[in-house]
DNA sequence: GAATATACCTAGCAAGCGCTTGGTTTGTAA
DNA sequence: TTACAAACCAAGCGCTTGCTAGGTATATTC
């Protein structure tokens, strides 16, 4: 006689990308970001994990879950990545350059997949889901808002903090549709273009 | 007795926004944008539109087919804008203020909403008909390319015209998720901005 | 006034979907 | 050895989906 257990929803921190969870949120991130969350099945992510369709619920309730879980980890990993960057630096031009390499490796790299989910698949989540992302949302945001609006009163750049943000926001998570890392143009290099192009100079 | 007539697919030209079609579309595109493509089921587009679901059918042969179609319209209506606000401009300088604003017209304008629905439902598309539809933009992409490599051999620019064009289109297309044409600030003003962080000066 | 085309309706099929249920296997530790 | 939880399987339910079939109403054209 078996009981029944919920299966376990938000854990406190982030997921062994080992574990048998861990290895579900990877490729969920995978096939999510190729196909799309509506057109990517149950039956999709279990196969592509070797189980059956019915084991998922055993690690998420629901599908919507797991899409929460994705974008929630994503943000996680890479706010705390910028942060602990940002205290290595204390030019405020040093800094604004952090957070853009910083993002561009968010978007990139292996959080790729992951970010660009947390983009595109906006409207997948629930109300709910989405005002609790979205607060996490905000903490990574600040960040950038606070650092931009240093830049801005040491004149270091003229446009508005929160309207730069937003230019910023579109062109750097766009070169995930083009920026290829195995080309000849490292992060790095792409980090100068938009420097050049916010007329900050190097440190 | 009846007999079977194939529904009609790709005409010729832009479709009437009154007739039935049209009328589709628009809805279509509304839907399509507001809640995605696969949340979005023929039966909430035909009552949508104050008709029973199989009448859809009736105008497009498949549900891929109204997709393809929004998009379609979306690309030509305005790389012809496009086409005809140039042919008033000769300094280089101004034909990029005219692309920058038409762009922004376009993602916020009429078309705004097919536009939203062209960059993020793109994976719904068949590959067949992704290809046929990148034809489209690849006529509209040589627009602009165009215009940048002008500029930048005119020295108005610094950046490599490829690049500077991929910033852009992030940072353009992400205003739809931002920016509120009943607010204070104008498209031009919104242009505006876009021209000082590109250095170029006002013509 | 017969023929034809457009625009729609009613009813429902076949397939695929998320998810549930009840149970088995495997690992760990007392 | 027994106890127990985690990880998974096999089967399938109930519902929604895109789409089809066969028909009707209305307007236009020859």
């Amino acid at each position: 006689m078996s009981q029944e257990m919920a299966a376990p929803s938000d854990p406190p921190s982030f997921t062994d990308p080992e574990s048998p969870r861990g290895r579900l949120l990877r490729q969920a991130a995978h096939l999510f970001r190729d196909k799309g969350y509506e057109r990517t099945t149950v039956r999709d992510l279990a196969s592509a994990v070797g189980i059956q369709s019915g084991s998922i619920f055993h690690h998420f309730r629901t599908k919507e879950e797991i899409l929460k879980a994705v974008m929630r980890e994503a943000i996680l990993v890479n706010t705390g990545r910028m942060r602990s960057r940002l205290e290595a630096v204390a030019d405020t031009g040093e800094a604004v350059r952090t957070l853009v390499q910083c993002e561009l490796e968010s978007i990139n790299g292996e959080t790729g997949e992951a970010m660009a989910v947390l983009v595109y698949e906006w409207r997948s989540l629930s109300e709910a889901s989405q005002a609790e992302i979205l607060e996490l949302r905000e903490v990574y945001e600040g960040i950038w808002l606070d650092t931009l609006t240093r830049a801005k009163s040491d004149g270091l750049i003229e446009a508005e903090p929160f309207i730069l943000r937003r230019f910023l926001t579109g062109a750097l998570s766009w070169t995930i549709t083009w920026y290829r890392p195995e080309g000849d143009m490292t992060i790095e290099n792409l980090a100068d273009h938009v420097m050049s192009m916010l007329k900050i100079p190097p440190a």
